[in-house]
DNA sequence: AGCACGCCGACT
DNA sequence: GTCGGCGTGCTC
């Protein structure tokens, strides 16, 4: 007798366990393979994780496998492993891990292959030619299938009806299904495509990878300026492998997985190349997963969830623009794509490579040499811009200068002089604003009220287009109000820069001039912030005035000035992070003038004109950057020298909030003394308001606990997460190291 | 996660 | 009396 160990696929933790059936006689199973089960009173879907010849149970206990779901392993026993792995370190349970790695639809048989009928002769041509002749008049319909499977076609019509039925009958031909393949792709493959000659410091780095490997160093983080053609060195990495006979994933942030970055990866890897991504219908998503699992596609390009693409022969793990915060997941399990990645590189012999501009502080540090071999990252760089184009000069505004000169507008004199001059060359520009939202709210001048949102007590948007006051986080909208409700005044100004506010101001500067904007407003729709790229990319616009999308993206060779209306809007939001994400920002943004002939120009306005992190980033001096803001860490123990943790409690019932937090607090308190050699490893523990203490009419409280970056710390999280179990009136949620700390 | 069982209150 | 609310226990 044979016994197959199962994790059934039920979410919970008292299912979280290995259960033992009995494989009927006859029937063939593999590790990975997905089965339906007896479970209690009903059938369940499970995954085979062993095989065994023995079992502990008493026999009775023991039922017996129902039928496989699909005749091959769905999961390879590396991934199996890795849900091992992810099981530990996301306090989750196996079977949630497994989700993770197949197509969502694939579970209660939502998606299914597309098949093809196919007909083939089943006798020589001699017979299917009397058969012709002796049908002709009888029976039409099957002589011409005939004589078309006689020609090797397909037979054109018919392949559902009885006429090949009844020649199936008379054994004249066989019947099979194909499986079909649904392609996402839309354009043709443009094929041939050359790889242009690397640089010397992209062939360096194509090398010292290549190495590195040879000497089982696994890890290596890229570091090159925007411009650098990293991209470059990625896919002649990727050629290497594919040489070798293995595959490679490369994890793009979900925001610049446009159709443009795929067919262009398509025209360079062909049909060796899969996408996986969210815009995918069901079936081509179960079927680009069908070619990486069969072995048809090699190269897979693909978002967070990529990381699971079962590839059998991994040799590489690209990570692009790796200190983007779309890498951690924002669901249960709350993994982090690039830790999944040096996971699974590990255990399949395989090179991690990070790649950014502007690393996040945690990457960087692990390329000092002090770092223990083992979690340290060999430093890659490419500190020139391909064909040596300059870096774009920067110049800061310093906007408080620019009112107590007079100009009360949002654009300085400066930025205002580089538009008309842009326009007047023939150049296009970009106007970044670096928050939606925090931008026009309505304000009383005579004693300052602030109309906000009452579910989300934050303050109201304006928006012109419909005359309404919209709240950022719930959507509620509302008239804005002609006299101040709080004195009455009549003096209610419009304060503040939104994408709206910044059109009416340019367009008022350049008449002539046609300018796209976008945001979250005009993006809405399907495509709609592909539509506003590319339509900027043809030339159809000279302006391109929006929030943070427009950041990252595409090169556009005609722009040569950017502007930023207002760098230091994100510095001041209660983040240990802000000063790095504006930098990044700002980095970032600057990197997108003057790609092609043109030197490009860039403009920053701020009224904190000597902040470190606006002053670095106009140098584009990324070190000067890390050192600065690691030294500002350590001392203020921020993370990577310390980690994060926090339950965030929300609920309707504010009452039912607040103590529940205070009793965390007090119940992770009384654990800490129970278990007092754990103590140690806490920096600090506070039970607050969180920075936004309400949204979508939900209060929000959190237990912020800082602990020192020892393994030993791990149990402390694990009772955290103990904590964050179901609870009625309020929802617990731990983060580790949240990217958002609001 | 989801189903059976069981114990209580409200009704055709 | 019976229907159905949801707390409790169990699943190889």
């Amino acid at each position: 007798m044979r016994y197959a160990g199962v994790i059934v696929d039920l979410n919970a933790e008292e299912l979280d366990q290995v259960y033992t059936y009995s494989v009927p006689n006859g029937m063939v199973l593999a590790p990975g393979q997905r089965v339906v089960v007896p479970f209690g009173p009903r059938q369940v879907e499970g995954y085979v994780v062993r095989l065994e010849e023995q079992c502990e149970l008493e026999p009775q206990r023991v039922k017996p496998v129902i039928r496989p779901l699909e005749a091959y392993p769905l999961l390879l026993p590396e991934l199996l492993e890795l849900a091992q792995w992810m099981r530990e370190t996301y306090f989750c349970t196996l079977a949630s891990a497994l989700r993770q790695m197949i197509p969502a639809q694939l579970r209660r048989e939502r998606v299914r292959a597309k098949k093809l009928r196919m007909a083939q002769l089943n006798c020589d041509e001699d017979q299917a030619q009397i058969a012709i002749q002796g049908k002709k008049s009888r029976a039409p319909r099957q002589a011409e299938v005939l004589r078309q499977l006689l020609e090797g076609a397909r037979p054109s019509a018919g392949l559902n009806g009885s006429a090949l039925t009844a020649l199936k009958k008379q054994g004249l031909v066989k019947i099979y299904e194909v499986e079909q393949l649904r392609s996402p792709f839309r354009a043709p493959i443009i094929r041939g495509r050359q790889d242009p000659e690397l640089t010397s410091a992209q062939a360096d780095a194509v090398r010292e990878v290549e190495e590195g490997v040879k000497r089982g160093v696994g890890r290596f983080l890229l570091l090159g300026v925007t411009g650098s053609g990293k991209t470059e060195v990625y896919i002649r990495l990727i050629r290497g492998v594919l040489q070798s006979g293995k595959g490679a994933i490369v994890l793009v942030p979900e925001i610049s997985l446009t159709p443009q970055i795929v067919d262009w990866f398509r025209s360079r890897f062909g049909d060796c190349a899969a996408v996986l991504h969210s815009r995918l219908s069901p079936g081509e998503r179960y079927d680009e997963w069908r070619r990486i699992r069969r072995g048809d596609a090699r190269v897979v390009v693909g978002a967070r969830s990529a990381v699971f693409a079962p590839l059998e022969e991994l040799g590489l793990i690209v990570v692009d623009e790796e200190h983007e915060t779309s890498y951690k997941s924002d669901r249960r399990p709350r993994y982090d794509a690039r830790e999944v990645a040096w996971e699974r590189c590990k255990r399949a012999g395989a090179a991690l490579v990070l790649g950014s501009a502007t690393p996040c502080i945690e990457s960087f540090m692990r390329t000092d040499a002090r770092v223990r071999p083992e979690n340290r990252y060999q430093l890659l760089e490419l500190s020139q811009r391909v064909n040596g184009r300059p870096l774009p000069t920067v110049e800061i505004v310093d906007m408080g200068k620019e009112i107590s000169r007079g100009n009360n507008s949002m654009l300085s004199g400066a930025l205002q002089q580089a538009l008309l001059e842009c326009l007047a060359e023939g150049k296009q520009s970009i106007l970044f604003i670096n928050r939606r939202g925090y931008s026009t709210f309505v304000s009383c001048r005579k004693c300052g009220y602030v109309e906000r949102c009452q579910a989300c007590d934050v303050s109201m948007i304006y928006h012109r287009s419909d005359d309404m006051l919209r709240c950022h986080y719930c959507g509620a909208m509302r008239r804005p109000p002609k006299r101040c409700p709080e004195c009455g005044s009549v003096h209610i100004r419009y304060f503040g820069i939104g994408t709206q506010k910044v059109q009416e101001a340019v367009q008022a500067l350049l008449p002539g001039a046609r300018l796209a904007r976008m945001d979250l407003d005009t993006t809405r729709g399907k495509d709609g912030h592909e539509k506003i790229l590319s339509a900027f990319g043809r030339r159809e616009a000279d302006v391109l005035i929006g929030t943070q999308m427009i950041a990252k993206g595409l090169d556009f060779p005609d722009v040569t000035l950017v502007g930023v209306v207002a760098a230091d809007m994100s510095l001041n939001i209660p983040d240990y992070r802000a000063a790095e994400r504006t930098f990044q920002l700002l980095t970032q943004v600057a990197g997108r003038a003057g790609r092609a002939q043109d030197p490009g120009r860039v403009i920053i306005q701020t009224c904190e004109p000597d902040h470190y992190a606006i002053q670095l980033a106009a140098k584009q001096d990324y070190r000067a950057f890390y050192r600065k803001e690691n030294t500002l860490r350590r001392r203020a123990l921020y993370p990577p020298y310390t980690r994060l943790a926090r339950l965030l409690v929300t609920g309707k019932d504010e009452e039912a909030v607040i103590q529940k937090a205070q009793s965390l607090e007090k119940e992770l308190g009384d654990y800490l003394n129970e278990e007092s050699e754990l103590k140690s490893y806490v920096v600090h523990m506070r039970a607050l308001e969180a920075p936004l203490g309400m949204i979508r009419g939900e209060y929000r409280w959190q237990v912020f606990v800082k602990l020192y970056r020892k393994p030993e710390a791990q149990q402390i999280l694990a009772k955290m997460d103990e904590f964050s179990r179901e609870q009625k009136d309020v929802r617990i949620d731990l983060e580790i190291d949240p990217s958002n700390m609001l």
